[in-house]
This record gives structure tokens, C-alpha cells and sequence, in this order.
DNA sequence: GCAAAGATTGTAAAGCTTTACAGTTTCTAC
DNA sequence: GTAGAAACTGTAAAGCTTTACAATCTTTGC
């Protein structure tokens, strides 16, 4: 293994200089970089990461903790914060949750903990306070998407507003009676984003003083097959079938299309469907959607969490509580129209 | 910051004893071992990785490579590769093509070969002579999934063969026009899927003494969008439009699906679709499929690497080249059914 | 041409663990 | 009770970098 000391010796200078030659941090001659650079090359010299951290205290590792990976979401904001990370030198380490509560414990002790990573970023996740408390003292930023992490910066939608655009929306093209896909307590993600969307859509209601039905509020779990479940069981019923719904992911708002069609409905035409999230096959069913923006949010953390390891400002570290509230657009596509008037 | 010197204190051994205890690899005394575990607990006590990985030279840690992060297939195989990581110990550094070939280049030398990784999963990557040249000096096993890799072992589907079958599953149900939705020279991953796929396809009709008609094949995007375009186009053709299509990718038979219902075809009575992966979604959309099993192929990879690992035997580093064959499922559905007499 | 300031370089310590080796204690079998 | 084996423990080196400090060289202003 070649090492920083046959770099030195091929280059005659000592390995201090090679140091400073390397990472350009440091006053080097022009001829003594040059060499160094040369018997860098020739040598097929990288430094060891694990020496590097261990005299520096830093690793350029970020991990990024999400309770699943192969779902849609998240996998965008991973997708984003790697990118960013990348542009910016770091690398990540990836912890999924999806184990359980014992894997969890082990992600927070053994892996984040071992100096392994200089920061962390959640993705719809809520730290105890023992998690936070540990990271606090080791120094560690983080920063969370999704929802608020008490005394650290975090980045969020406003998902209660983000239910009551949704719904005014429909209420603004002349809906009255207007039905809701939720999700189901298991779904209910650390933050409860499906109960804060139920919340604002029930509020649009009350501020346009419409009726609300609890039948036009029903469960799914997120996925198509559900939200196209729920959608046909709304939607058959002859006695007080809604003309809109919202459904609180784009996935189930594919189904709930198809529920609509399966039934002769017309979309939208007889049925206005508008959903969230802004998937990316969104576009081809047409569907009218409220855009999060997902990639922009994980290289927006990511970035964030960046800067504060940069700083170099301690106070900086996990003292200050700060929610960034993302900005989303509503995106209107063929799926939402003026009721039809009947 | 609390290091192995402050247990080796407070239990009143050396540093040496509380490493045997505390990674039980040697004989300890029980007491020993009592007085250091409960100093560690008191302590909160957390080795640091990048000793560990200096003293040691293993880094417990598996970098993942690919060339996309948001796309389904490739967060299928990463969750499966995670979750058996995990396992086993280990953790992954994700690493993402996506950036062009200078982040690529930067991934090969600067990240992975820098102690940071014990091993490298590709997917969907063919790694180039130096590339290869590089990791094997290193001692750095790799393992590929979804195609061979030269002088190391790989997982990969018989892409020609789930393209015959796909098709003859199609030609045993009467079908005698059969298309094709293939991918652009764009979609051309690493390892010619979309390529071997349609070999296997015109295998089969060749096998089957089947008229084949260049109008039969469309190439297309991968995406549901760019499916709905290549299907509808093939289908609307009163000339002579087949009666069933294959098509390269769910996504793309979603979409294949949606543009014969808007052209009036009765999917499967009218238009039969059989596709390829084994999309969660596909359930919902009753589409018949060749099943790939990705979560389970990204697991089996894992498991593959860390078994070589661990095996201690140099010989099996990067000498030996073995392709596993992964095997498919022929998931028939509600899209396929026996040609109708017409 | 000279003093001071600035640039460049080298030496050596620090960072934290694992583990070879050697030394000590405890068992085991007779 | 004892020799030999086995178990246990400690000392110190190794692993590879960065960087504080000190020393040396170069430049600048006059």
C-alpha cells in the first residue's frame, strides 16, 4: 500500500509538505507542489479516509436516516441529497429504519455515534429525546425533513395548508360536496402528514361553510390499490357521492382515477381528483397535484447541513430550533375542472 | 471526548483488555469482562470507526454504486442490499452516477478507493478495464448485479430469455402479431437489456415461425409516458396492428395498458400486455409480467460480497468470474388471455 | 544592503484502536 | 505436589494522516 511517506520520499520533500500540497490549504512552493503532485500521480497515491478522520476529527460522511427507501419519497430525497453532497465533497451513508425499533437503536449507538458521520439528516423522522441529547453532546449537527426536530433546523411543507389549497381548489371550481383519501394510522409517518392534510382540507370546508359527510373522508394506506378502494366505495354510493376528491398522495390518486373510470365515471367531467406530491407519473394520468418539489428538498437539507459543518460556528450546531417552510405549488392538470352543472 | 483509555481506567484494566472485551474475539475473564462492559455503559462508550478501520483495515462499510438513485428498480435492489447489510454488520455508502463521467471517475478514485469501503456492489455498471484494474489492486471485491463483470462474480437475469419468454407466453395464447415496446439507444444501460430483451423477443417469434413486421417495434423511454405514446401509435395503425405486445419495462406496459382503453381496446380481450420487472404497482394495473425479484437480488448480492469478505481467502477476491443466473417468474395476470376469435 | 515580514519547509506529536509478543496466573493430569 | 498446558493480561508498536511549532529561506521597503 503506498502511503504518504513514498509520496515524500519520491518527491524528496518531507510528508508534511505533501500534506499541503495535497489539500492546497497551506503556502506551498509552485516546484515542491509540482513534485509532490507528479509522485501523486505516478504513485496512484489516495489518502486513507480513516487516517484522514482520525487526525482531523471530520469524516466528509453525512448519514441520511429514512424509514424506507424503495418508496417513491424518499427515495427522491435521497436522491437529491446525494447529489448536493456530492457537489460539495461529501459522501453518505445511508440508515433505513425499516428494521424495527432494535436496528433503530443500533443506527443511533453504533453507527452515527462511531465518529462515522459529521452530521445527519432525517427524512420523516422524530427523534427522542435521548437521540437528540446524544447527538447534541457529540457534537453533531442535524438537519430534518419533513417535519419540525426540536432545537435543531429542520425543513418542512406546511402540510395542513397544502390540504386546505388542495381542497380550495376544488371548492373554487364550484364543488360542494368535496371527499377525502387519508391514510390509515399506519401510515402515519413521525409527523403525521396524513392527519395535518386531513386538517386543512376539513378547515377549507368550514371556511366556505360546506357540509361535510364523514362518509367523504375514508383510509387508504398510500398505495394505488388503495386509494382505489376507497374511491369506488366513495364514489359507488348513490345516496351522497362527492364531485371532488383529494386524495393525500399521488399514488392513491392514481387509483381513485381509475376507480372513477372503472365506475363510467368521466374525469374530470363527473369527478375533479387532485392529489399530492408531485410524482413523476403525475403528469401522464393528468392529474392535478400539490408539488413538494421532493429532489429540492433533500439538496436543499443536504445543503443546509453543509454549511452549518462549514461554518465552523459552534453555536451553530443544534442550539438553534429553525423550520424552513418549503414552498409548494399547485399544479393543475386534466384531472380537476368546474363541476359540471348538473 | 470518552475513548478506550477512560474504560481501560474506570474498569481498572489495560486498553488491551477492554478491546478483547469489548469485541469478545479472545479469552477474557468473566469478571474482566463484567467491570468493562459496565464501565463502557456508564461511559457511553462507542468505539471510534476510523481507528477501528486504521488499526484494523477493514471499514465494515460496502460502498453501492448507480447510475440512478430515484428510479424504482434501482431503490428496490439498494433497500434489498441495505436491509442485508445491515444484517450482517455492515453498513453502504451510496454513490451515484448520475453526475456525468467526472463524478464517476471521482467516485472510483477519490471515494471508494480511500479505505473507505471493504467492497464495492455495482449495479447496473460495467466498470471499465482500469476501473476494474483499480479495485483488484486494492483487494477490493466487487460484486455486480444485472450484468458480468470480467474476473468477478455478478447476478444478473437472463434478459434474452425473460424476453422469449414474455413473448412465447404470448404466442402460446393464440397470439400471431405480436409487437414490441424496446428502448431508446438513451435507455441503453451498461449492459443492453433493452437490446438483449428484444433479441429474445424475435428469438421466439423466429422459433415460432412468425411473420414479423418492423412496425412491431417501438422504441421508447422507459417511462409510462413514452409506453403510451410507442403503444398507442402501434395499436392505432389500421394496417396491420398486433394483437398483443410485449412490452421492456412495467412502467412502459402501464402505459401500453392506458393507450389501448383510450383507443376503446378491451384490455385483454381485445389487446393483450405483458411487461417486464415486477412494479409493486403492476398488481393494481392486473399487468402480467416477468418478476425479477429486485429487492431480493440486492440482498442476494449483498450477502454474495460480505461472504467473500469474510471468507478470509484471498483467491476468491476478484479471480475467480462467476455469473449467477437469477432466476425469473412468469406473473400472469388480468392483461394477457388467449387471443379472441374473431 | 538590511531588517522585518512573509513564505516555505521539516520535525514530531496527536488522534484511537487493535494485536503480536511476552509475561503471569490458573488448570489439568498424573 | 508438580510439570505442562491453557487462559488471561499488559506493554508497546503499528496503522496513516494532519498540523502546531520552530526553523529556514525569500521578499519588500527603504
Amino acid at each position: 500500500m503506498v502511503g504518504i511517506i513514498e509520496v515524500a520520499e519520491r518527491a524528496g520533500v518531507s510528508t508534511a509538505t505533501v500534506s499541503r500540497a495535497l489539500n492546497g490549504k497551506s503556502h506551498v512552493s509552485a516546484r515542491a507542489r509540482e513534485k509532490v503532485l507528479k509522485a501523486a500521480q505516478e504513485l496512484g497515491y489516495v489518502a486513507s479516509s480513516s487516517a484522514y478522520t482520525l487526525a482531523t476529527g471530520r469524516s466528509k460522511n453525512i448519514g441520511v436516516v429514512m424509514p424506507y427507501i424503495d418508496r417513491w419519497f424518499f427515495s427522491a430525497v435521497l436522491d437529491g441529497a446525494v447529489n448536493a453532497l456530492v457537489n460539495r465533497g461529501y459522501d453518505v451513508t445511508l440508515y433505513s429504519l425499516s428494521g424495527g425499533p432494535a436496528s433503530r437503536k443500533r443506527v443511533f449507538e453504533d453507527l452515527v455515534l462511531r465518529k462515522r458521520v459529521d452530521g445527519v439528516l432525517t427524512v420523516a423522522v422524530k427523534l427522542s429525546e435521548s437521540e437528540l441529547k446524544r447527538l447534541s453532546e457529540l457534537q453533531k449537527p442535524i438537519v430534518g425533513i419533513g417535519g419540525p426536530i426540536p432545537g435543531a433546523r429542520s425543513i418542512s411543507i406546511d402540510d395542513e395548508g397544502a390540504g386546505r389549497l388542495a381542497t380550495q381548489h376544488l371548492i373554487s371550481l364550484g364543488h360542494r360536496k368535496v371527499g377525502m383519501i387519508s391514510g390509515t394510522p399506519a401510515t402515519e409517518m413521525d409527523f403525521h402528514q396524513p392527519y395535518l392534510r386531513r386538517t386543512g382540507y376539513q378547515e377549507a370546508l368550514l371556511d366556505a361553510n360546506l357540509d361535510f359527510d364523514p362518509k367523504w373522508v375514508a383510509e387508504a394506506d398510500f398505495t394505488v390499490g388503495g386509494g382505489y378502494v376507497a374511491a369506488k366505495q366513495m364514489l359507488g354510493d348513490p345516496r351522497n357521492a362527492p364531485t371532488a376528491i383529494y386524495c393525500a398522495s399521488d399514488e392513491m390518486g392514481f387509483g381513485a382515477i381509475q376507480a372513477a373510470r372503472d365506475l363510467g365515471l368521466r374525469v374530470p367531467h363527473d369527478i375533479s381528483v387532485i392529489a399530492m406530491d408531485g410524482h413523476p407519473m403525475g403528469e401522464f394520468y393528468g392529474l392535478s397535484t400539490i408539488d413538494q418539489q421532493t429532489n429540492a428538498q433533500g439538496a436543499r437539507g443536504a445543503d443546509m447541513l453543509v454549511d452549518i459543518l462549514e461554518s465552523g460556528d459552534d453555536k451553530l450546531l443544534n442550539n438553534v430550533e429553525q423550520l424552513t417552510t418549503w414552498p409548494i405549488d399547485l399544479v393543475v392538470r386534466s384531472s380537476t375542472a368546474r363541476q359540471a352543472t348538473s
